[in-house]
DNA sequence: CTGAAAGCGCTTACAG
DNA sequence: CTGAAAGCGCTTACAG
């Protein structure tokens, strides 16, 4: 940097200005220190950058598993969003490892790492929730049930989607209709299976049928969890004409299990999932579609957006306007959490039919 | 750092070496500052940190697309090792985006954000390689097609996959088999469909089959590019028995389209991919496994130990002997590449069966 | 085995 | 709009 400020013939301050954009530097003094970084290959060492300035440029990332399709997705698209940013993205894969989770909450010392942090579908407990209120970090986090104080929140409504799918299936006719969902081993905060059965369980009553509960099963949200969860079922007997699964993924090793018991789909039982998995079309499965990337770039937004915002010079910003709003009034208090719902859509497929008594 | 210093009598220098376990530290005073430490939770600043002493404790990973099932299984695994290493992974998703990959392999100053990089199937022109040196940077590259000098590279045998993928087609009795893979648009040296490619060729010339180039169609390494080769493979007319696909999501492509077109797998037309992607059981689909998490796994340890080693003292580190062995002699040179090939294995499912003449 | 001191390469009040 | 100077919080020769 001292090389770019002879060159430029002004000091480093000058040259740590204009080369990050501030306002207060002249066209003519920008310009020059441009041409002579430029000339110099100069780039700010980001170790230096960030001990002075505070700033990581950097976002954390976490999410339970990477490898299935709705984390991977999302992180796609956030990275896609930060790295356009100029941010980079730190990832943590959770990957059912509880102490990892402890790590990153805790001891991380997060802050140091990263200015701030999205939570994708992240089980919460209320002592996690107290670490990370400590942290005094700006989060976002994407289909969490546990609410963070102060966090905006993108999601899909899972109490409506759940209710979409099973109206479906209750519209061609079943009565008899599973429900495959949740993680028993879960007493974490974590809400999106409740959600989604309480839509299965909400639309059933609509229709007047009672829920059975020999007919919902938990299991976890994977193809794996999907099979175990319909051998189950298939044990108890007097099987279901129709099976609701909570995932795309859990459908998927629904179908599996079915077609290995002799069961055909959708002629003799129909699946829909949640999702609209990349496979969901090669399977012929009808589910409800979920704009994962959508929530992805949405929630890095939520988070850029003001940290850029105070970036800038307090007077540029009230120029630029919207830039430096929050998307969402209510975003603005600090404490209040902002939910921001995405719409989810039925895609009819071939998984699902009348049943044949019909 | 300080108040530590005080509270444990000694001065910052001593705090920072007993911290990061230095052998230069009586184990009386490191006990003092680890207690002093855990007293006052305190947690060094990475950014101090990497400001005086230079390195980051971050691997940078570069992948394709996280969203196929193999880049999000290495990276899984990468993460795994990584964390419990105590280094942190800063993620880069190509993503097709040609402007990502120069600012990656350029631009980014990525020797001041991260101590060495694993390139995941990066495709890497001449010049790229040539940046890549001038980064002076330690990395490993996975199943990558140009081989970077100095770097270990981790992958499969690539030709050897296909040929076995190939033969099994052969020993059903097949004879027109079609092979779907590599990328038209792909100019740069990588080479994982060429070297499929060969290993198809070569065991049909081995079994006295003459390559028909119609039965050979070129396309992306996705499902969306399985299912349009496919389609201009029954476009051509004449259909192949058998469809050898370079991996698992051009072959569930590919199936899906055979679906629509009325003809049955395998009866019609057998399928074999290569992969064993998570849903390759759920579709029945017959595979090479090739074992990414162990790839991811492997990259990750042949980055880590050179630079631990080098990060302890020369005496202990002569000491704990193994640790800082490389794991393999010739990889110690600095300019060889050394190539380590994991196995594959012929998994057969549902989707390969004898031709109908048969 | 330990400490004093320099230095890593920036950013930020502060003053002008 | 710009500069001089302090300081961010560590690590590393160097000396003992």
């Amino acid at each position: 940097m001292d090389d770019v400020a002879r060159l430029a013939g002004v000091s480093t301050a000058t040259v740590s200005r204009a080369l990050r954009g501030l306002p207060t530097v002249s066209t003519a003094t920008r310009e020059r220190v441009l041409a002579a970084a430029e000339q110099l290959d100069y780039a700010v060492s980001p170790s230096a950058s960030r001990l002075a300035g505070g700033r990581t440029g950097t976002i954390a990332v976490v999410v339970p598993r990477i490898t299935r399709w709705f984390f991977g997705t999302v992180v796609e698209a956030v990275e896609e969003f930060l790295h356009e940013a100029g941010y980079d993205l730190l990832l943590y894969n959770l990957g059912g490892r509880e102490q990892t989770r402890q790590r990153v909450l805790r001891t991380t010392n997060l802050p140091k790492r990263a200015d701030g942090v999205i939570l994708v579908a992240t089980p919460l407990r209320p002592t996690d929730l107290t670490a990370l209120a400590a942290l005094d970090l700006p989060g976002v986090t994407i289909s969490s049930g546990s609410a963070v104080p102060g966090w905006p929140c993108v999601r899909i409504d899972d109490v409506a989607t759940a209710r979409t799918a099973t109206r479906h299936l209750l519209d061609l006719g079943h009565r008899r209709i599973a429900h495959i969902s949740g993680d028993p081993d879960d007493e974490l905060a974590f809400t999106t299976h409740l959600d989604r059965r309480r839509g299965y369980q909400d639309a059933l009553h609509a229709a007047g049928v009672r829920p059975d509960p020999s007919l919902d099963v938990e299991s976890q949200f994977t193809i794996d969890g999907g099979a175990r969860a319909t051998e189950e079922l298939l044990r108890r007997g007097d099987p279901p004409t129709a099976i609701f699964a909570a995932s795309d993924e859990m459908a998927m090793g629904s179908i599996s299990t079915l077609r290995e018991a002799g069961l055909r789909v959708p002629q003799d039982v129909s699946v829909i999932g949640v999702d609209d998995h990349d496979l969901a079309g090669v399977l012929g499965l009808s589910t409800i579609a979920q704009p994962a990337a959508d929530q992805g770039r949405l929630a890095a937004r939520l988070l850029l957006d003001p940290l850029r915002a105070t970036t800038l010079d307090p007077l540029r910003a009230s120029v630029l306007g919207p830039l430096g709003a929050p998307l969402d009034p209510a975003a603005g208090d600090g404490t209040a959490t902002t939910s921001v719902i995405l719409p989810t859509r039925l895609v009819v497929r071939e998984s699902t039919a009348p049943p044949r008594a019909h």
